[in-house]
DNA sequence: CTTATTTTGCATCGATCGATGCAGAAACGA
DNA sequence: TCGTTTCTGCATCGATCGATGCAAAATAAG
C-alpha cells in the first residue's frame, strides 16, 4: 500500500471538527433548530459559514450530525440503560438518565430530542421529522428490550412491552419538558421514582 | 349617557376578530411561534398584515391573545377539571383532557402550551417565557387545588400537593409530546389510566 | 356636504435568513 | 519549484423575516 494514513492532501483544517460539532449541538440544544441561526452556530463553532458548509453540508446536515453526537454523548444513557440486567433497571436508568441530562447546570436544560424541533415551519420539516424518528427509535429499542425481558421471564408473561415502553418514554418526555421550564433535578428525580414505584406497571 | 353601545366611529372592520384569532391560534399550535410566519398567519386569518398589526399589535401580542384563546377554548379542560369534586377526579380529568385535546383529528396534534415555544432564538424569548409561565400557572392551580383536597381530608394529610401537581403535569406534558409525534389517543389514554392507577401517588 | 375617525390595499422598509462565488492561502507529491 | 488539492476570508446573493407609510375607502357625527 504505502502512503495510507497520514495527512490528507490539501490545506489542513484550521479547526477541530469534533469541537465545532459539539458547540453546534449545544446551540441546537439550547435554541432549537429554527431558533439557531447560522450566525449563532458559526460564531459558537468559531468558524466561517464557508467552512461550515464545506465541512458539514448545510444547516439540516449539521443538525443531523449534531443529533448523532447528542445520541453518543449526553444521550448515551439510553443505550447504556438497555444493558441493565432487568427491565426495572432499564426503566430506572432511563428516567434517571433523563433527569440528569436535562437538568445539568453547565448544559442547556431539557432534551435536544424533544425541544430541538417539536412544532416547526415548513423549512424545518426535515429536522422535525428526523427528531420524531429519533424519539421513535428510542421507544422501539426500549420496547424490544422489554420484549426480551418478557421472553426471559424477567417481566410477567402478560406484560405488554410496547405499552410499558410507551409509558417510560412518556414520563421521560414529560420530565424533559419540565426541565426545559426550569424545574430542578431533585423534584424530577422524585417524579421518576414514583413513576416506577409500582413496577411493573400494568 | 345617550349614544353608548352601537357601531364605533370610523370604517368598520371587514373581518371577524374572533375568527381571525382562532385561525391564528391554529397556526401557532401547528407550527410553533417561530415556525409561524406573518405570511402563514395572515393568510390563514384572511387579512392583510396591515389589518393584523392595527388589530393585534404585533406577532408577540397576537401570540399572547392566541394563547388566551387556547386557554379558554381547547385548553379549558384544565379549569373544568379543577371543579371536579375529588383530587383523583381532577387528575383524571386533566389527563383525559390532555389526551383528547392533543390528539383530535381535526386539530393540530400536541399542546400549544408545550410545542408553541419550548426552545427558541432570542427574538422569540418573550413567547417562550410566556409559555413557561403559562405552564407554571397550570401547575400552580393544580397544586392549590390539591392543597385544598388535603385541607378537606380528600387527600391524606401527609400528601405533598406540590409533588402531586408536578406528577400530573409531567405526565400531561409527556402525553403532549407523544401526541405531537403522532401517537394515538387510545394508547395515550391507557398511559393516563395507569399513571393514576395507584392514586394517591406518594 | 363636510369633517373626523378608523380600516384597508398596496408598496416597501431595513434586517436577517440560509447559502455561494471566488480568489488567495496552505498543505501535499513530484 | 511546480502543479494539485483543500480550506479559508471576504463579499454578497436572492428570499424571507417582522413591521410600516401612505393614501383611498368606509363609516359616524355635526
Amino acid at each position: 500500500m504505502g502512503t495510507r494514513q497520514g495527512r490528507p492532501v490539501g490545506r489542513p483544517r484550521g479547526f477541530d471538527v469534533d469541537d465545532a460539532l459539539e458547540r453546534a449541538m449545544l446551540v441546537f440544544w439550547e435554541h432549537g433548530y429554527e431558533g439557531a441561526s447560522l450566525v449563532n452556530l458559526t460564531e459558537a463553532m468559531g468558524i466561517s459559514t464557508t467552512s461550515m458548509y464545506a465541512t458539514f453540508g448545510n444547516k439540516e446536515e449539521l443538525f443531523r450530525k449534531a443529533l448523532e453526537r447528542y445520541s453518543e454523548g449526553p444521550g448515551a444513557y439510553v443505550t447504556r440503560a438497555l444493558d441493565e440486567p432487568t427491565a426495572l433497571g432499564v426503566a430506572t436508568a432511563i428516567l434517571a438518565g433523563t433527569v440528569r441530562t436535562t437538568t445539568r447546570a453547565a448544559r442547556p436544560h431539557g432534551c435536544l430530542g424533544v425541544q430541538g424541533a417539536l412544532a416547526t415551519g415548513d423549512t424545518a420539516r426535515g429536522a422535525r421529522d428526523r427528531l420524531a424518528a429519533w424519539r421513535n427509535d428510542v421507544y422501539s429499542r426500549v420496547r424490544e428490550r422489554f420484549q426480551r425481558a418478557v421472553d426471559d421471564g424477567d417481566l410477567p408473561a402478560d406484560t405488554d412491552p410496547a405499552f410499558l415502553a410507551r409509558y417510560v418514554t412518556t414520563v421521560s418526555a414529560g420530565i424533559a419538558v419540565q426541565a426545559a421550564s426550569g424545574v430542578g433535578s431533585d423534584e424530577l428525580q422524585e417524579i421518576a421514582d414514583v413513576a416506577l414505584r409500582h413496577w411493573p406497571i400494568h
